[in-house]
DNA sequence: TCCTTTAATTTACCCTGTAAACTTATATTG
DNA sequence: CAATATAAGTTTACAGGGTAAATTAAAGGA
Protein backbone atom coordinates (compact mmCIF):
# COMPACT_ATOMS: atom_id res chain seq x y z
CA UNK A 1 0.00 0.00 0.00
CA UNK A 2 2.01 3.25 -1.27
CA UNK A 3 1.96 6.35 -0.42
CA UNK A 4 3.14 7.51 3.12
CA UNK A 5 4.48 4.68 5.35
CA UNK A 6 5.58 6.13 9.02
CA UNK A 7 8.58 5.81 10.27
CA UNK A 8 7.35 3.42 12.94
CA UNK A 9 6.56 1.56 10.06
CA UNK A 10 10.15 1.51 8.37
CA UNK A 11 11.48 0.82 11.96
CA UNK A 12 8.90 -2.48 12.24
CA UNK A 13 10.48 -3.63 8.70
CA UNK A 14 13.75 -3.12 9.60
CA UNK A 15 13.30 -4.64 12.39
CA UNK A 16 11.62 -7.37 11.51
CA UNK A 17 14.01 -7.87 8.78
CA UNK A 18 17.07 -7.72 11.35
CA UNK A 19 15.88 -10.56 13.27
CA UNK A 20 15.13 -12.68 10.59
CA UNK A 21 19.20 -12.17 9.22
CA UNK A 22 20.56 -12.28 12.74
CA UNK A 23 18.89 -16.24 12.64
CA UNK A 24 20.07 -16.63 8.90
CA UNK A 25 23.44 -15.23 9.70
CA UNK A 26 24.04 -17.32 12.53
CA UNK A 27 22.22 -20.60 10.92
CA UNK A 28 24.96 -20.21 7.88
CA UNK A 29 27.60 -17.22 8.17
CA UNK A 30 26.63 -13.91 6.75
CA UNK A 31 28.65 -14.81 3.66
CA UNK A 32 26.51 -18.02 2.80
CA UNK A 33 22.88 -15.62 3.25
CA UNK A 34 21.57 -14.36 -0.27
CA UNK A 35 19.93 -11.34 -0.30
CA UNK A 36 17.32 -13.22 -2.26
CA UNK A 37 16.81 -15.91 0.88
CA UNK A 38 16.56 -13.02 2.62
CA UNK A 39 13.34 -11.89 0.75
CA UNK A 40 12.02 -15.17 0.32
CA UNK A 41 12.02 -15.34 4.28
CA UNK A 42 10.61 -12.16 4.75
CA UNK A 43 8.07 -13.08 1.88
CA UNK A 44 8.81 -10.08 0.14
CA UNK A 45 10.41 -9.25 -3.46
CA UNK A 46 14.25 -9.74 -3.60
CA UNK A 47 14.39 -6.01 -3.98
CA UNK A 48 12.52 -4.94 -1.39
CA UNK A 49 15.07 -4.56 1.69
CA UNK A 50 16.94 -2.24 -0.23
CA UNK A 51 14.21 0.46 0.55
CA UNK A 52 14.73 -0.18 3.89
CA UNK A 53 18.90 -0.61 3.79
CA UNK A 54 21.58 0.80 1.37
CA UNK A 55 22.98 -2.96 0.80
CA UNK A 56 23.77 -6.08 2.13
CA UNK A 57 26.81 -4.67 4.35
CA UNK A 58 23.89 -2.16 6.22
CA UNK A 59 22.16 -5.24 6.72
CA UNK A 60 25.09 -6.60 8.83
CA UNK A 61 25.77 -3.82 10.57
CA UNK A 62 22.09 -3.02 11.87
CA UNK A 63 22.15 -7.08 12.75
CA UNK A 64 25.79 -6.06 14.82
CA UNK A 65 24.08 -3.11 16.55
CA UNK A 66 20.97 -4.97 17.78
CA UNK A 67 23.79 -7.40 18.98
CA UNK A 68 25.55 -4.63 20.85
CA UNK A 69 22.67 -3.68 21.78
CA UNK A 70 21.50 -6.57 23.34
CA UNK A 71 25.07 -6.85 25.20
CA UNK A 72 25.35 -3.86 26.40
CA UNK A 73 21.78 -4.09 28.41
CA UNK A 74 22.58 -7.18 29.60
CA UNK A 75 26.19 -6.31 30.88
CA UNK A 76 24.67 -2.64 32.52
CA UNK A 77 21.68 -5.14 34.22
CA UNK A 78 24.33 -7.12 35.35
CA UNK A 79 26.21 -4.37 36.81
CA UNK A 80 23.52 -2.64 38.62
CA UNK A 81 21.87 -5.26 40.24
CA UNK A 82 25.30 -6.43 42.28
CA UNK A 83 26.30 -4.28 44.91
CA UNK A 84 30.10 -3.79 45.66
CA UNK A 85 32.69 -3.23 43.44
CA UNK A 86 33.72 -6.95 43.80
CA UNK A 87 30.21 -8.32 42.68
CA UNK A 88 30.31 -5.89 40.03
CA UNK A 89 33.01 -7.25 38.68
CA UNK A 90 31.94 -11.28 38.80
CA UNK A 91 28.36 -9.99 38.05
CA UNK A 92 29.88 -8.27 34.41
CA UNK A 93 32.12 -11.07 33.80
CA UNK A 94 29.52 -13.63 33.92
CA UNK A 95 26.82 -11.92 32.07
CA UNK A 96 29.82 -11.29 29.67
CA UNK A 97 30.50 -14.90 29.40
CA UNK A 98 26.68 -15.11 29.56
CA UNK A 99 26.04 -13.60 26.47
CA UNK A 100 28.42 -15.12 24.22
CA UNK A 101 27.80 -18.30 25.17
CA UNK A 102 24.09 -18.05 24.82
CA UNK A 103 24.64 -15.83 21.34
CA UNK A 104 27.54 -17.26 19.92
CA UNK A 105 26.58 -16.60 16.79
CA UNK A 106 26.36 -13.02 17.65
CA UNK A 107 28.93 -12.66 19.44
CA UNK A 108 31.32 -13.51 16.64
CA UNK A 109 29.23 -11.45 14.34
CA UNK A 110 29.90 -8.45 16.67
CA UNK A 111 33.69 -8.91 17.87
CA UNK A 112 35.27 -11.29 15.42
CA UNK A 113 34.35 -9.83 12.27
CA UNK A 114 36.51 -6.49 11.25
CA UNK A 115 33.84 -5.46 8.84
CA UNK A 116 35.71 -2.77 6.91
CA UNK A 117 34.22 0.74 7.19
CA UNK A 118 32.63 -0.23 10.76
CA UNK A 119 32.76 3.45 11.57
CA UNK A 120 30.45 4.66 9.03
CA UNK A 121 27.73 3.19 11.20
CA UNK A 122 27.09 5.65 14.43
CA UNK A 123 24.40 3.14 15.67
CA UNK A 124 27.08 0.37 16.46
CA UNK A 125 29.90 2.86 17.47
CA UNK A 126 27.24 3.76 20.06
CA UNK A 127 26.30 0.66 21.10
CA UNK A 128 29.68 -0.79 21.18
CA UNK A 129 30.57 1.64 23.54
CA UNK A 130 28.06 1.06 25.79
CA UNK A 131 29.63 -2.06 26.47
CA UNK A 132 33.01 -0.68 26.69
CA UNK A 133 31.73 1.89 29.34
CA UNK A 134 30.47 -0.72 31.90
CA UNK A 135 33.40 -2.87 31.49
CA UNK A 136 35.50 -0.07 31.84
CA UNK A 137 33.54 0.67 35.45
CA UNK A 138 33.64 -1.84 36.61
CA UNK A 139 37.42 -2.36 36.49
CA UNK A 140 37.59 1.28 37.94
CA UNK A 141 35.68 -0.07 40.64
CA UNK A 142 37.98 -2.74 41.59
CA UNK A 143 40.76 -0.23 41.81
CA UNK A 144 39.18 2.25 43.51
CA UNK A 145 38.19 -0.15 46.19
CA UNK A 146 42.04 -0.80 46.18
CA UNK A 147 41.46 -4.84 45.31
CA UNK A 148 43.45 -4.41 42.73
CA UNK A 149 46.23 -1.37 41.93
CA UNK A 150 46.98 -0.51 38.03
CA UNK A 151 45.68 1.90 35.83
CA UNK A 152 41.82 1.28 35.51
CA UNK A 153 41.23 1.35 31.53
CA UNK A 154 44.22 -0.79 31.13
CA UNK A 155 42.96 -3.25 33.63
CA UNK A 156 39.67 -3.34 32.19
CA UNK A 157 41.46 -4.44 28.74
CA UNK A 158 43.79 -6.97 30.11
CA UNK A 159 40.55 -8.86 31.42
CA UNK A 160 38.47 -8.18 28.08
CA UNK A 161 40.95 -9.30 26.07
CA UNK A 162 41.95 -12.37 28.44
CA UNK A 163 38.48 -13.72 27.94
CA UNK A 164 37.66 -12.53 24.26
CA UNK A 165 40.61 -14.94 23.55
CA UNK A 166 39.48 -17.74 25.19
CA UNK A 167 35.92 -17.15 24.20
CA UNK A 168 37.14 -16.86 20.36
CA UNK A 169 39.43 -19.87 20.49
CA UNK A 170 36.69 -21.61 22.36
CA UNK A 171 33.68 -20.74 19.56
CA UNK A 172 36.12 -21.48 16.79
CA UNK A 173 36.90 -24.81 17.71
CA UNK A 174 40.56 -24.41 18.95
CA UNK A 175 40.93 -24.87 21.90
CA UNK A 176 42.58 -28.47 23.15
CA UNK A 177 40.26 -31.00 24.08
CA UNK A 178 41.39 -31.72 27.30
CA UNK A 179 40.79 -28.00 28.26
CA UNK A 180 37.97 -27.07 29.96
CA UNK A 181 36.78 -24.17 28.90
CA UNK A 182 35.11 -22.69 32.06
CA UNK A 183 38.22 -23.65 33.91
CA UNK A 184 40.39 -21.80 31.28
CA UNK A 185 38.35 -18.59 32.12
CA UNK A 186 38.01 -18.68 35.72
CA UNK A 187 42.04 -19.76 35.94
CA UNK A 188 42.55 -17.19 33.10
CA UNK A 189 40.20 -14.38 35.40
CA UNK A 190 41.77 -15.50 39.00
CA UNK A 191 45.43 -15.27 37.82
CA UNK A 192 45.17 -11.88 36.47
CA UNK A 193 43.15 -10.38 39.25
CA UNK A 194 45.70 -12.72 41.93
CA UNK A 195 48.43 -10.90 39.48
CA UNK A 196 47.23 -7.22 40.29
CA UNK A 197 46.40 -7.69 44.16
CA UNK A 198 48.55 -5.50 45.99
CA UNK A 199 51.15 -7.23 48.62
CA UNK A 200 49.43 -6.80 51.61
CA UNK A 201 45.36 -8.05 50.05
CA UNK A 202 44.67 -11.30 50.90
CA UNK A 203 41.26 -11.47 49.33
CA UNK A 204 40.55 -12.76 46.57
CA UNK A 205 37.78 -12.16 43.60
CA UNK A 206 36.66 -15.42 42.44
CA UNK A 207 35.94 -15.81 38.21
CA UNK A 208 32.64 -15.84 36.22
CA UNK B 1 54.56 -28.55 -22.58
CA UNK B 2 52.00 -31.12 -21.35
CA UNK B 3 52.39 -34.54 -20.32
CA UNK B 4 55.10 -35.24 -17.49
CA UNK B 5 54.80 -32.58 -14.85
CA UNK B 6 57.15 -33.48 -11.93
CA UNK B 7 56.24 -33.53 -8.44
CA UNK B 8 58.51 -30.64 -8.21
CA UNK B 9 57.48 -28.49 -10.78
CA UNK B 10 53.94 -29.43 -9.47
CA UNK B 11 54.86 -27.92 -6.02
CA UNK B 12 56.57 -25.00 -7.76
CA UNK B 13 53.70 -24.02 -9.15
CA UNK B 14 51.72 -24.14 -6.13
CA UNK B 15 54.04 -22.36 -3.94
CA UNK B 16 53.87 -19.76 -6.62
CA UNK B 17 50.57 -19.55 -6.05
CA UNK B 18 50.43 -19.24 -2.77
CA UNK B 19 52.77 -16.58 -2.69
CA UNK B 20 50.58 -14.58 -4.64
CA UNK B 21 47.42 -15.65 -2.93
CA UNK B 22 49.09 -15.01 0.26
CA UNK B 23 49.87 -11.65 -0.91
CA UNK B 24 45.93 -10.64 -2.51
CA UNK B 25 44.50 -12.08 0.58
CA UNK B 26 46.43 -10.24 2.95
CA UNK B 27 45.73 -6.79 0.78
CA UNK B 28 42.11 -7.44 0.46
CA UNK B 29 40.53 -10.08 2.51
CA UNK B 30 40.49 -13.74 0.88
CA UNK B 31 36.66 -12.67 0.47
CA UNK B 32 37.37 -10.16 -2.42
CA UNK B 33 40.27 -11.93 -3.78
CA UNK B 34 38.60 -13.67 -7.25
CA UNK B 35 40.02 -16.46 -8.79
CA UNK B 36 40.03 -14.39 -12.18
CA UNK B 37 42.76 -11.64 -10.42
CA UNK B 38 44.58 -14.73 -8.98
CA UNK B 39 45.04 -15.87 -12.14
CA UNK B 40 46.29 -12.71 -13.83
CA UNK B 41 48.32 -12.04 -11.17
CA UNK B 42 50.37 -15.42 -11.81
CA UNK B 43 49.93 -14.76 -16.20
CA UNK B 44 47.68 -17.91 -16.45
CA UNK B 45 44.04 -18.40 -17.45
CA UNK B 46 41.22 -18.34 -15.13
CA UNK B 47 41.43 -22.44 -14.93
CA UNK B 48 44.85 -23.17 -14.69
CA UNK B 49 44.84 -22.92 -10.51
CA UNK B 50 41.95 -25.62 -10.89
CA UNK B 51 44.82 -28.76 -12.31
CA UNK B 52 46.83 -28.02 -8.63
CA UNK B 53 44.36 -26.82 -6.41
CA UNK B 54 40.43 -28.68 -5.84
CA UNK B 55 39.32 -25.29 -5.12
CA UNK B 56 39.32 -21.74 -3.74
CA UNK B 57 39.20 -23.03 -0.23
CA UNK B 58 41.63 -25.59 -0.99
CA UNK B 59 44.07 -22.55 -1.84
CA UNK B 60 43.41 -20.65 1.38
CA UNK B 61 43.38 -23.79 3.27
CA UNK B 62 47.04 -23.93 1.82
CA UNK B 63 47.67 -20.70 2.47
CA UNK B 64 46.99 -20.65 6.22
CA UNK B 65 49.15 -23.99 6.30
CA UNK B 66 52.20 -21.97 5.01
CA UNK B 67 51.14 -19.61 7.76
CA UNK B 68 51.37 -21.88 10.34
CA UNK B 69 54.60 -23.45 8.99
CA UNK B 70 56.29 -20.68 9.28
CA UNK B 71 54.86 -19.53 12.47
CA UNK B 72 56.38 -23.33 14.19
CA UNK B 73 59.16 -22.77 12.74
CA UNK B 74 59.73 -19.13 14.61
CA UNK B 75 58.46 -20.68 17.63
CA UNK B 76 60.64 -23.32 17.49
CA UNK B 77 63.72 -21.32 17.03
CA UNK B 78 62.76 -19.29 19.48
CA UNK B 79 62.30 -22.03 22.02
CA UNK B 80 66.11 -23.53 21.32
CA UNK B 81 67.72 -20.70 20.97
CA UNK B 82 66.96 -19.78 24.51
CA UNK B 83 67.91 -21.44 27.49
CA UNK B 84 66.27 -21.99 30.27
CA UNK B 85 62.85 -22.30 31.39
CA UNK B 86 62.07 -19.00 32.11
CA UNK B 87 63.99 -17.25 28.65
CA UNK B 88 62.37 -19.98 26.48
CA UNK B 89 59.07 -18.56 27.74
CA UNK B 90 59.99 -15.27 26.99
CA UNK B 91 61.54 -16.15 23.67
CA UNK B 92 58.54 -17.91 22.85
CA UNK B 93 56.18 -15.14 23.55
CA UNK B 94 58.31 -12.65 22.23
CA UNK B 95 58.09 -14.51 18.71
CA UNK B 96 54.46 -14.82 19.39
CA UNK B 97 54.08 -11.55 19.35
CA UNK B 98 56.49 -10.71 16.73
CA UNK B 99 54.81 -13.30 14.29
CA UNK B 100 51.74 -11.81 14.23
CA UNK B 101 52.26 -8.24 14.01
CA UNK B 102 54.71 -8.71 11.10
CA UNK B 103 52.89 -10.76 9.36
CA UNK B 104 48.88 -9.69 10.85
CA UNK B 105 47.73 -10.85 7.65
CA UNK B 106 48.77 -14.28 7.71
CA UNK B 107 47.80 -14.38 11.40
CA UNK B 108 44.31 -13.56 10.93
CA UNK B 109 44.40 -15.64 8.50
CA UNK B 110 45.53 -18.59 10.57
CA UNK B 111 43.85 -17.45 14.29
CA UNK B 112 41.03 -15.34 13.35
CA UNK B 113 39.09 -17.34 10.12
CA UNK B 114 36.98 -20.24 11.10
CA UNK B 115 37.43 -22.32 7.89
CA UNK B 116 34.61 -24.70 8.50
CA UNK B 117 36.21 -28.07 7.16
CA UNK B 118 39.16 -26.96 8.36
CA UNK B 119 40.02 -30.60 9.67
CA UNK B 120 39.60 -32.05 6.32
CA UNK B 121 43.28 -30.04 5.57
CA UNK B 122 45.97 -32.55 7.24
CA UNK B 123 48.57 -30.04 6.49
CA UNK B 124 47.12 -27.77 8.04
CA UNK B 125 46.34 -29.52 10.55
CA UNK B 126 49.64 -30.75 11.49
CA UNK B 127 51.33 -27.30 11.14
CA UNK B 128 49.23 -25.77 13.70
CA UNK B 129 49.97 -28.44 15.96
CA UNK B 130 53.81 -28.30 15.47
CA UNK B 131 53.51 -24.35 16.86
CA UNK B 132 50.29 -25.90 19.75
CA UNK B 133 53.20 -28.15 20.70
CA UNK B 134 56.28 -25.61 21.22
CA UNK B 135 53.18 -23.14 23.35
CA UNK B 136 52.71 -26.52 25.61
CA UNK B 137 56.40 -27.49 25.71
CA UNK B 138 57.12 -23.62 27.02
CA UNK B 139 53.93 -23.59 29.68
CA UNK B 140 55.38 -27.09 30.90
CA UNK B 141 59.19 -25.67 31.62
CA UNK B 142 57.61 -23.22 33.88
CA UNK B 143 55.93 -25.37 35.92
CA UNK B 144 58.92 -28.03 36.04
CA UNK B 145 61.10 -25.59 36.95
CA UNK B 146 58.34 -24.39 40.03
CA UNK B 147 58.11 -20.84 38.92
CA UNK B 148 54.59 -21.24 38.15
CA UNK B 149 51.80 -24.05 39.33
CA UNK B 150 49.50 -25.45 37.58
CA UNK B 151 48.44 -27.65 34.76
CA UNK B 152 50.57 -27.34 32.01
CA UNK B 153 48.41 -27.38 29.36
CA UNK B 154 46.19 -25.25 30.79
CA UNK B 155 48.80 -22.74 31.65
CA UNK B 156 49.03 -22.80 28.29
CA UNK B 157 46.09 -22.35 27.19
CA UNK B 158 45.88 -18.98 29.53
CA UNK B 159 48.63 -17.34 28.17
CA UNK B 160 47.94 -18.32 24.41
CA UNK B 161 44.71 -16.82 25.23
CA UNK B 162 45.46 -14.38 26.79
CA UNK B 163 47.84 -13.13 24.26
CA UNK B 164 45.87 -13.93 21.03
CA UNK B 165 42.71 -11.80 22.59
CA UNK B 166 44.64 -8.92 22.93
CA UNK B 167 46.11 -9.42 19.31
CA UNK B 168 42.85 -9.69 17.47
CA UNK B 169 41.52 -7.11 19.06
CA UNK B 170 44.77 -4.85 18.55
CA UNK B 171 44.42 -6.03 15.15
CA UNK B 172 40.66 -5.02 14.39
CA UNK B 173 41.34 -1.70 15.48
CA UNK B 174 38.87 -2.80 18.83
CA UNK B 175 41.02 -1.46 21.27
CA UNK B 176 40.72 1.75 22.79
CA UNK B 177 43.01 4.84 21.34
CA UNK B 178 44.71 5.11 25.30
CA UNK B 179 45.94 1.43 25.31
CA UNK B 180 48.95 0.87 24.14
CA UNK B 181 48.89 -3.04 22.88
CA UNK B 182 52.19 -3.63 24.09
CA UNK B 183 51.85 -2.76 27.59
CA UNK B 184 48.50 -4.41 27.75
CA UNK B 185 50.27 -7.84 26.12
CA UNK B 186 53.45 -7.26 28.68
CA UNK B 187 50.72 -6.19 31.77
CA UNK B 188 48.55 -9.11 31.14
CA UNK B 189 51.55 -11.33 30.88
CA UNK B 190 53.10 -10.45 33.99
CA UNK B 191 49.80 -10.31 36.01
CA UNK B 192 48.98 -14.24 35.08
CA UNK B 193 52.53 -15.68 35.48
CA UNK B 194 52.74 -13.42 38.64
CA UNK B 195 49.10 -14.55 39.98
CA UNK B 196 50.34 -17.92 39.58
CA UNK B 197 53.91 -17.75 41.10
CA UNK B 198 53.97 -19.93 44.12
CA UNK B 199 53.60 -18.04 47.55
CA UNK B 200 57.17 -18.09 48.67
CA UNK B 201 58.63 -17.35 44.77
CA UNK B 202 59.99 -13.48 44.81
CA UNK B 203 61.03 -14.48 41.55
CA UNK B 204 59.02 -12.63 38.37
CA UNK B 205 59.35 -13.57 34.94
CA UNK B 206 58.75 -10.64 32.63
CA UNK B 207 56.48 -10.04 29.84
CA UNK B 208 57.51 -9.99 25.92
C1' DT C 1 -12.42 11.72 -11.26
C1' DC C 2 -7.77 11.98 -12.53
C1' DC C 3 -3.13 12.81 -11.58
C1' DT C 4 0.89 12.63 -8.72
C1' DT C 5 3.69 10.18 -5.71
C1' DT C 6 5.92 6.29 -3.90
C1' DA C 7 6.12 1.21 -2.24
C1' DA C 8 7.07 -2.84 -4.36
C1' DT C 9 8.11 -5.95 -8.15
C1' DT C 10 10.18 -7.27 -12.40
C1' DT C 11 13.75 -7.18 -15.47
C1' DA C 12 18.33 -6.89 -16.60
C1' DC C 13 23.41 -6.62 -15.95
C1' DC C 14 27.77 -7.72 -14.67
C1' DC C 15 30.67 -10.50 -11.62
C1' DT C 16 31.64 -15.13 -9.19
C1' DG C 17 33.23 -19.97 -8.88
C1' DT C 18 33.75 -23.79 -11.54
C1' DA C 19 32.10 -27.79 -14.92
C1' DA C 20 32.73 -29.23 -19.52
C1' DA C 21 34.37 -28.90 -24.05
C1' DC C 22 38.17 -27.84 -26.66
C1' DT C 23 43.08 -27.00 -28.07
C1' DT C 24 47.79 -27.85 -28.18
C1' DA C 25 52.14 -29.91 -27.46
C1' DT C 26 54.92 -33.62 -26.21
C1' DA C 27 56.15 -38.93 -25.19
C1' DT C 28 55.32 -43.20 -26.64
C1' DT C 29 54.57 -46.65 -29.96
C1' DG C 30 54.37 -48.88 -34.43
C1' DC D 1 60.09 -41.07 -38.26
C1' DA D 2 55.13 -40.57 -38.49
C1' DA D 3 50.90 -41.40 -35.93
C1' DT D 4 48.54 -41.44 -31.91
C1' DA D 5 47.36 -41.06 -27.13
C1' DT D 6 47.47 -38.27 -23.28
C1' DA D 7 47.80 -34.69 -20.30
C1' DA D 8 48.51 -29.23 -19.59
C1' DG D 9 46.27 -25.42 -20.35
C1' DT D 10 42.51 -22.42 -22.48
C1' DT D 11 37.93 -21.24 -23.88
C1' DT D 12 33.29 -21.53 -23.41
C1' DA D 13 29.23 -22.00 -20.76
C1' DC D 14 26.28 -21.89 -16.76
C1' DA D 15 24.07 -21.32 -12.33
C1' DG D 16 23.89 -18.35 -8.83
C1' DG D 17 25.14 -13.66 -6.56
C1' DG D 18 24.40 -8.28 -5.55
C1' DT D 19 22.01 -4.55 -7.11
C1' DA D 20 20.72 -0.64 -10.87
C1' DA D 21 16.97 0.59 -13.77
C1' DA D 22 12.54 0.14 -15.58
C1' DT D 23 7.96 -1.01 -14.55
C1' DT D 24 3.70 -1.65 -12.02
C1' DA D 25 0.23 -0.64 -8.76
C1' DA D 26 -1.99 1.65 -5.05
C1' DA D 27 -3.30 5.64 -2.25
C1' DG D 28 -4.03 10.57 -1.29
C1' DG D 29 -4.86 15.34 -3.00
C1' DA D 30 -6.78 18.29 -6.86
Amino acid sequence: MPRALSPAEVEAFRERLCTAAERLFAEHGPQAVTMRQLAVALGVSPMTPYRYFRDKDDILAAVRASGFERFAIALETAYRAADGPRERSLAVGRAYVGFALKNPDAYRLMFDLSQPGEADYPELVAASRRARDIMAGQAAGLVEAGLIEGDPELVSHMLWAALHGGLVLQLAGKLSPAIDPSALRRGTFEAIIRGLTPAGMAGRVQAP
